[in-house]
DNA sequence: CGGGATCCGCACGGATACTG
DNA sequence: CAGTATCCGTGCGGATCCCG
């Protein structure tokens, strides 16, 4: 968002700016893992997110089309988040990030290709 | 980088922050594609980009283990940058999201899964 | 050619307080 | 419960100029 001025040089761009950020990885594979939560849930898994930020996310999140929202107006009332089919496509897509981001930690030397 | 307090949660994350940015997804995945590249071919490739910024997250890149520099201490200089195994690995994972990445124009309505 | 130095704007994110 | 409002710090990114 905000500025796409960029060529279409990566494909994975798009996607990537989707997610990117300190939390919107995390809230959608929560989602993922635990299916639709509701708001508090949510934030009691993301140890020290303020509602202010989450709710920020989950709205950009809404609207780039990764997680619906449903609200039912009782007392007190009640929102549960969860992943659109997409939203969910991008969960499998960071479930198999899985084996490449270990290899991170240990910092492979150079190795000219 | 940064600030890395997040738990575990989603694993794909750390890869992700690697990542992130205006820029770096294009310079992985532009030398994935033409191979190994001299610093100002790189910059002619992605269009407003300034020198500092380019070096700047060429650094990054080189510091997580992504990127290589090799440097010819001739007159005048010549810097190459090209892409580390792991750089290689990523550069895949980026060209998958493709197909993804499509459906993100499309803005595709509520489905809850 | 391949940077480094400097200045600056802005969006992201955090903290706290308040509300329907 | 699920937000909204406000304030503020910081890091990314852009622009420009200078250097070995």
């Amino acid at each position: 968002m905000t500025k796409d001025i960029t060529p279409d040089l990566c494909p994975a761009d798009p996607i990537l700016r989707v997610m990117t950020g300190r939390w919107k990885t995390h809230i959608v594979y929560l989602l993922g893992e635990d299916g639709p939560t509701r708001f508090t849930a949510i934030q009691r898994r993301l140890p020290p997110i303020s509602p202010k930020v989450l709710t920020s996310r989950l709205r950009e999140l809404e609207q780039d089309g990764l997680v619906w929202r449903v609200q039912e107006e009782t007392i007190p009332p009640k929102v549960t988040y969860g992943l659109t089919e997409l939203g969910l496509e991008v969960h499998a897509i960071l479930k198999s990030f899985d084996a490449v981001g270990r290899k991170l930690k240990s910092a492979p030397p150079d190795s000219p290709a």
